[in-house]
DNA sequence: AAGTGGTTCAACCGCCGACAT
DNA sequence: GATGTCGGCGGTTGAACCACT
C-alpha cells in the first residue's frame, strides 16, 4: 500500500520548468527507475543510438523527460562505465586533478575513463569532505590542501606502489607521485574558490626526508609531517593519526 | 529488537550556453 | 537580434542502508 501511495506520488508529482516544456498530455513519471524502464531504455539505444533525448523518451514510450532518459543512461546503464570503489590509481587523479580542475567534475571525468562526473563528484563530496570534516578543516583551506599534498598522495601512492611488482614500468603513475614525502602539485590553475592561495611551489622541509626514513612515516600510528612553503620562513608541524578505515584525524 | 543519527549515491533541479528558427 | 529548445553541468535532495545505542 505505501509502495502504491509512492509510486503515484512519483508519476503526479510536478515536474521541473524545463521538464514541464517537455510534457504534452502525458504525466512524467520520476524516482527511481523500474527494470522495465531500463531494459526499454537499453534496447531503444541498441537500435537507434543515444542524442536526441526528448524524442527519444516520447519515441521509446518512457514516462520521462529526456533529461531523466539521458541521465539514467550516462549515469548508470552505459556499458563501458565501471563501478565500485575507487582504486587507490583513480582516487590520486581525482585528488591531482580537483586540484587543477576544482569542481568541474566533466572535467576531472574525462581523466578517468569509465567513472562518470555524479560518481566523482559524489567521492568528493562524502569521502574527501568527511576527511576534511574530522581534521576539523574546511575542504578548501590551505590546511586541507596541504594535508592532501603531503599526507593523503603519498599513502595513496605507497598502496599503488605496494600492490605493483617491483620496477613494474606499466602501473602508469607519474613519478612525482609515486615515491613517499611531499607531492609537488601545481595550484595555479585555481583549486581554491577562496582565493586566498597564491601560485607556490612546494618544497620539502630540510630534514623532512630523513625524517620520513627513520620514522617509516608510521610510528606507533601516529603520523608527523612537516612541510615548508617557498616564502615562508617557518614549517608548520601537524600530528596525524591514521584510523583503521584509512582517514586521518588530527590529533589533539 | 527498536530507535536514532550518519553516510552513501541515484536522481532531481536550476542554470547556462549552443544551436535552430 | 529575439525567442525557443535542447543538452550539459554542478549543486542539492532524499531514500536506502549502516552503525551505534
Amino acid at each position: 500500500m505505501l509502495m502504491d501511495l509512492k509510486t503515484l506520488e512519483a508519476i503526479n508529482n510536478v515536474v521541473s520548468c524545463q521538464d514541464k516544456k517537455e510534457e504534452t498530455n502525458i504525466r512524467v513519471r520520476r524516482g527511481a527507475w523500474s527494470f522495465e524502464e531500463d531494459s526499454i531504455l537499453i534496447n531503444y539505444i541498441a537500435i537507434h543510438g543515444e542524442g536526441q533525448w526528448s524524442h527519444l523518451a516520447r519515441n521509446a514510450g518512457l514516462n520521462r523527460t529526456g533529461r531523466s532518459c539521458r541521465m539514467r543512461w550516462k549515469n548508470y546503464l552505459q556499458p563501458n562505465i565501471r563501478r565500485g570503489n575507487f582504486t587507490p590509481e583513480e582516487q590520486v587523479r581525482i585528488l591531482e586533478l580537483h586540484c587543477h580542475y576544482g569542481n568541474r567534475w566533466s572535467k576531472i571525468a574525462q581523466h578517468l575513463p569509465k567513472r562518470t562526473d555524479n560518481e566523482i563528484k559524489n567521492y568528493w563530496r562524502t569521502r574527501v569532505r568527511k576527511q576534511a570534516k574530522l581534521l576539523k578543516c574546511d575542504i578548501n583551506s590551505f590546511e586541507f590542501r596541504e594535508f592532501i599534498r603531503t599526507m593523503w598522495l603519498p599513502i595513496l601512492s605507497e598502496q599503488i606502489r605496494a600492490s605493483k611488482p617491483h620496477g613494474d614500468p606499466a602501473n602508469g603513475v607519474d613519478d612525482t607521485i609515486n615515491r613517499p614525502g611531499p607531492v609537488n602539485m601545481d595550484y595555479s590553475a585555481g583549486w581554491c574558490g577562496d582565493g586566498l592561495l597564491e601560485p607556490v611551489e612546494a618544497h620539502p622541509v630540510s630534514g623532512m626526508e630523513e625524517l620520513s626514513k627513520n620514522s617509516g612515516w608510521l610510528d606507533d600510528d601516529v603520523f608527523r609531517v612537516g612541510y615548508g612553503l617557498h616564502g615562508f620562513e617557518s614549517p608548520e608541524w601537524f600530528n596525524y593519526k591514521e584510523l583503521s578505515d584509512g582517514y586521518f584525524w588530527l590529533s589533539p
